[in-house]
DNA sequence: CATATTAGTTACCTTTTGGTTACTACTTTC
DNA sequence: GAAAGTAGTAACCAAAAGGTAACTAATATG
């Protein structure tokens, strides 16, 4: 049920990065905190076809990389809000670039993948 | 067998970039080609551990993205050159600044994933 | 006493991704 | 005539990632 994160300090940098934000939803998520704590319910909805669960493990590996901060108000019913770290932040200029690079590569997409 | 790769262009950028770029070797690959040409069986060694299969199938697909220059030789043995078209190149300092970015995230990488 | 509300968790399943092994075609060299 | 050398491909498998549905705890409200 619980596979152990442990990962090797001299592995290559960019699979490292990988291994981070390589996902269908870690940079979705980041995107979705800029500048604004939400709540765990709020991520949920306005992160369009997320499954809670994955919400849930996302946010917890997240976290435990440096790049959520998690905070849980003991009320009923609970509410628990999650916001950027300072690292977090830094990866957004990065993101932005990627997604300037990516949208001009313009191409007929409609060819094949065979992996 | 073939699966189709047909984008939605008005897909969010972000998970644009990730469909590209977020897999095990395609960045890996970009960085094997910085400043030069490749044979394939180069790549196939150079890269550790990645199957030729899955590295034919990576090259197949950046070259559809135009992030890859695919140029054949009519020799025998057979000789097939692999190289960064401009965008492969624009590509470099972002994940350099990637890179970067996550060696500063320090952490005790001993804890648990349950994803 | 039933219902609503929130932040998850659990068990189970499907899809996607990547890996292994064996094979091909063609020519040169031994 | 056999072996070497290259760039793949095909069939088959294993592992990882992600999805679904049902469920929980705790209190407030009607």
């Amino acid at each position: 049920m619980a596979r152990k994160l442990i990962e090797n300090p001299n592995e290559c940098p960019i699979t490292h990065s990988m291994n981070i934000i390589g996902n269908k939803w870690t940079s979705i998520i980041v995107y979705m905190l800029a500048n604004r704590k939400l709540r765990f319910g709020e991520l949920a909805i306005r992160i369009d076809k997320i499954s809670r669960k994955v919400l849930a493990n996302q946010l917890k590996e997240m976290e435990l990389r440096g790049i959520v901060i998690r905070e849980s108000y003991a009320e009923i019913p609970p509410r628990v809000e999650y916001s950027l770290t300072e690292k977090g932040e830094r990866l957004l200029p990065i993101l932005n670039q990627l997604c300037a690079w990516s949208k001009d590569i313009e191409l007929d997409m409609t060819a094949e993948k065979t992996n």
